[in-house]
Parts: structure tokens; sequence; C-alpha cells
DNA sequence: CATGAATGAGATTTCATTCAT
DNA sequence: GATGAATGAAATCTCATTCAT
């Protein structure tokens, strides 16, 4: 076995833990879960889930690192493919808001790991990153929509905190119960009322 | 001692460990206490823990009904103040971000709460209450201020269910990072945004 | 069951706990053997022995503790029965010699945790403490001896640890190997030589 | 590779092997170290410890047995130096004395092995024979002092025992705790009390 | 010869829950 | 009602040893 194939096996072993991770966690909840689970579904011995990861936690971390790595990149690929900010914006909400019915354990997981921000400052600060992302990048596509004349004067700060907010408050409470409203219906309106308040007339 | 006294002393007790667990979970998180920390805080024996409660989980959820009694009595009684639905929202509004600021462990307690809803029926049943409790607060102000002709007319559903996500989303994220964004000013202008958005001009 | 009594059953469990574990050590070494083994010697429960010693660790200095506390104990109450500092000399020397041959384990139990000065402080302390003991209880008796005019002028430090050496040298030569000389017979031969050394002619 | 160079890489791993365990076991104790220890410290696999030796047992009973084969050629090689049976004494005293300040790891770990054996019968067996070659180098030393006519009439045999008692019983104390006395100067002390006790005047 | 991934037994430790007093 | 000693199941983690490559 070459150099390569070596460090192949780690990643690959490493890839399948957190894979497994994820969905032991998104099914038995941060807390409900042992080793023994997650070498399981991974089909490897629970001495070997040690031999990957130094110990519950570290794996813990890196599955939200991985989680985060994906999210990221998968708002990424999809907003880079449009020049135009307002497509953008709609871009980025209908990509949170799908991500939720389309992928089952994401928002419990997420749940989960934001309960560690005042147990665990290295999940703290995964978790504040995240956050900051997603802001971020709502400050820059209303930037450049400002910038291009498309969106209207606005504070580009506060505005993207409260955008943040209404897609996450309202995925919270569809995720709290999926009954609580018609999820598509709220969401398209979502849409609509925010580009309303920031588009130009 | 009489029936009565009987009756005083459980609900004693009972509340007396509610209120050690509100503490205790408050600090160590939902699954790093135990039912030892809450004996010690109320000052009783383990023994008497589980004379008072079933086990750990009903301790738990008789301790989100409590915090939901509470915070629902709080906004009732804070919002009965007032006549005029257009202070009554904004009464609404304030709490719920004072109560983060004030209350140190109250968000915490709810985040590990929501963890619950897909682990636990009685657990989901309490947090969906709550959550709907939230909204048709908010959609009876709203009807009120229809009815009275000071706010515009409005999708009453579905503008309840999004201010609760404004709040809550802003909340979260103050909460995850208090450094995120300024809080203060970030809430007053959110409520300047809501009053716009609702009042009739 | 009163206070009186309440105290003592942490005791006598505590006690249960060295007695059982000072048995199990001495049989299977330091390192070979299990709280379970431990819990087994005592009758109890492998939780139990939690319930009253921290860790591993902590029975074990607790252990140490108890010998050490013993074992001087006994010497101060057999010399105290003497007022000739010559006829302390020489019990103080027959009862380490002699502890040897009555108290199976105690000498591969003092190796153990001789090894030990160098992994965990506390254990160094113990295992300081105790050798000091020995030589002062030495350094005290020649000095009254001197003082009495019945031992000869010397350096009393000096002559103590050399005293403490000759015995636990023999002893150490002894434990490793039974047959590697004839104890009784050495054993009298130093105490006439070291008698020979201090007393005035 | 011819088969000379078999046995040499076979004599050159096993002796790289276990000139890292003395350094592994030196500084982490009997117990405390680990077969991947050795493998980082020797620069190899931990597959490879066992290829060479059947297991951690018998790498721990080849470095007993190395360690005995050099202190004796170390004292061997001293002693054959003089011709001078006093002269020989001194030798093997201040050599005895000097190890323990000049080898660090040493002393520790001679006082590991002295605990195996009431576990480990290979061990013991080291043990015995180790102090058995002391007590006669230091015996066949005092015969020839006696046949020459420069050290008085005495029980050789007792003698030994004896000498080998104060030199041991010194150094562990000094290794227990090293500020138990002045070293130099109480070994300094035995050696002359050692002469004038087998000088004839 | 050499590697290091993989195993799996076993150790320590925690803690909800019970129950005799 | 109240206590806290006792249980025992279960979890994490370690590591000597094996073995395919």
């Amino acid at each position: 076995m070459n150099e390569k194939n070596k460090g192949d096996i780690i990643s690959l072993r490493r890839n399948q833990l957190i894979k497994a991770a994820y969905n032991v966690v998104g099914q038995k909840g941060y807390y409900d879960f042992t080793i023994r689970d997650i070498a399981q579904e991974a089909g490897m011995s629970t001495g070997l889930v040690h031999y990957y990861f130094k110990n519950k936690e570290d794996l813990l971390l890196n599955l939200l690192k991985e989680m985060n790595k994906n999210i990221l990149s998968m708002l990424n690929g999809s907003i880079c493919k449009s020049q135009d900010p307002r497509e953008k914006l709609n871009i980025f909400m209908r990509q949170a808001f799908d991500l939720v019915t389309n992928e089952k354990y994401y928002s419990y997981l997420v749940l989960d790991f934001w309960t560690q921000v005042n147990k665990n400052d290295r999940m703290k600060r995964a978790n504040v990153k995240l956050f900051k992302s997603y802001r971020d990048e709502v400050a820059a596509i209303l930037k450049e929509g400002v910038a291009m004349g498309v969106f209207v004067e606005m504070d580009v700060v506060y505005t993207s905190a409260v955008i943040i907010s209404m897609i996450q408050g309202l995925i919270i409470q569809y995720v709290i119960d999926n009954n609580a409203f018609p999820y598509d219906d709220h969401t398209r309106k979502l849409m609509v009322q925010v580009n309303d308040s920031v588009l130009k007339k």
C-alpha cells in the first residue's frame, strides 16, 4: 500500500465515522447515543472509533465542523451560479427552507449543537462561526444589491441579522411542530415579504 | 397533620425541587446534571426526589410545564394591563427580549427542551403548546388591532408566525453569540420595523 | 438509626474496604488488582467502592496511610513499655524484623508503594513521612541513650540513618529471596553488632 | 542478506527496544507505559515489538536481564583494575552510590522489578540472582582480604549481607527522599565505617 | 522484515433507582 | 415523610496482541 492509500484509509474511516455519527446522533439525540452505536452504524469495532477520534467530544466536534463545511459549500455553490443579488437572496432563502425538509436529521442536530455553546468552548466557537457566516453571506448579497442600485439603502448589518432571524425562527417553529402552519405557504410569503422590503420599487 | 397540610407539603416539596432543577439544569445542562445535584440544591436527600417525581424525565417535564406556565402568566399579566393592541404588541416584544438578559438560564433551558421534541412525546407536546400560545397571543393582539382599525388588514396567522420568528431568531443569534451584534439596538429597530408593518398610517 | 451509627457505617465500610485492599493488593500486586477484586473481597458491589472512595488512587492512598498509622502506633506502643533506651533500640529492631515474617503481605505492599514516589506526589509525601518517622524514632532513642550516658557519643543523624539502612536492607534481601541467608541468625547478629557499636563499654 | 546479518539485525533491534524500554519504563513507571510508547521511543512500529519479543512481559524480563548484565560487568570491570581487596571494597561501594546519582532511571527501575518477585517467577529468579551476585562479589573481596591478612577474621556470609544492606538501605532512603539527609556526606561516612570494621588495625 | 489498522476484552467510573430503616 | 447506603447496568476508554498487506 503506497503513501497515498495510507492517507486515504484514515480519511475514509474518519468520514465513515462522521457519517455514522450524523445518522446516529440525528436519530437518538446528542446524549442518548453511545460510541457503540456509532461503531455498529459504521460496521466497526468500538476500539476503532477511539483509534480515529480521541474521544466522544472530538468526534462530535468534527461532526459539527463537517456539517458546517457542507452547509456553507452548498450555499456558496448555489449562490455563485447567479450574478443577480436579487436572485441570490432568493436562492439563499430557498436553500435554507428546503434543507429542513430534505435533510431529515440536520435541524435536530443543529439544535443539539446549539445547546453546547455554554458547555463547551470549541463547540461554541464553531456555532458562532457558522452563524456569522450566514449573516456575512446575506450582508454581502445586500451590499452588492445596494451597490448595483437594485436594493434600497438600508442598515445592512441589522437587515441581514433580521433576515436570518426570520428564516431561522420560521424553521424552528416548523421543526418543533410540523403542523404549526402551512410551511410551504409561509416560506413563500416570507420570501415575498423580504423581497418587498429590500427591492427598490 | 390533616389532608390539607399533606397536600401543602407535597406542593411545597415539588416546587422546591422544580426550582432546584431550574437552577441546576440551567447551570450544568440538560444531561450533565444528576439527581443528587438537584437534591443538594434543594437541600434534600436523593431518595426524596423519587418520592415526589416518578423519575428524572418526570421532573424535567414538570420543570418545562412550570416554565411555560410562568412565562405565559408573565406575558398575560403585562399585556392585560393595557387596552391598546399597539401597546400590547410592544409589551409582548419587550418582555420577550428582556427575558433573555434578565433570566440567565432561561434561554439555555428552552434550547435544551427543544432538542427533546423528537425524543419524547410529552416534551414535544409541551413545546408545541408553548409555541402555539405565543402565536395565539400575538394573533389575538393583531386581530384586536385590525378590528379596532389601528392595524392594517393582514394574514394574521402568517404575520403572527413571522413576528414570533423574528423575535425568536434574534434571541437565538444573541444567545449563541453575545457579541454577534448590538442586542439593544437591534431589538429596538426590530420593534420599530414591526410597528411600521402593522400600524395603519 | 442515630447520628453515631450513621458515622459508624461510613468508618466501618471504609475500613472494610481498606482491609480488603490490603489483602487483594498484597496478593495480586499494585497494578494487577481491580476495583472489582476489592469489592468481591469485601463482599460489596463495585459501585459501593466508589461511593466510599473517590477512585482507585484515593483508596490506595488511604491504604498506605492506614498502614503507616498502624506501623507507627505498633512501634510506639512497644517502645513506650520500656524506660531503657538500650532496651528500646532492641525492641525497635526486633519489631521491624518480626513484622516481615508475621505479616505476609506487608513488605510487598511497602515495596509497591515505594515505586509510586516518582509517579504520585501524595504517595511520595506519605512514604517520605514514614521513613522520616523511622529515623526520628531511632534518633530519639539514641539521643536519650547518649544523654543518659549509656550510649557512646555519636553523630545521631548519621547513625539513625545507617541503623534504618541495615534493617531495611536486610529485610529487602530476605523479601526478594527467603533463602538468601539464615534470616533469624543474621537479624540476631545484626542486633548484637548495633548494640556493640552504640553501647558504652 | 546472509545468516550473520540476519542475526545482527535481530540483536540490533532487540537492543534498540530494550534501550527504549529502559527510558520509557524509567520515566513512566512499570505499568503506566504502553507498547506503543516503546515503539515510538525506538522509532519503530508497534507490531515490530511483538516480532522481537513474545509479549510485554518478555520484553521487561529481557530489560531486567540486560540491566543486571550491565551492572555486574560495570562492577567487575572497575574492581578488576585493582589488586588490593581494601581498594576493591571501596570501589564497589563508590560505584553503587554513584550509580544512583548518575543513572537517573536506574533506581526506579530496580524498585519496579523488586515488586515482581511475588508475581512472576522468572522475574524473581533474575532478582535473586542479582542480589546473590552482589553478596558474592563482596564476599569474594572479603575472603581475599582475610586471606591476605589485611582484613580481620569475620563471618564473611553475614558481613557481606550487612554491607549490601547498608548500601542498599541508604540508597533507598535517598531515592524515596532526596532531602532525607546529606547523601554525599553519609555515603562517605558509611565507607569509613565499613573500612574501620573490616580492616586489621 | 516491517507496518499500523483493527479487534475485543476488560478496566474504571457514573448514576438512576430502590429500599431498609 | 425522609434518609442515604446499596445496587448494578451501562458507558467510555485503553491497549496488548494479531494479521493482512
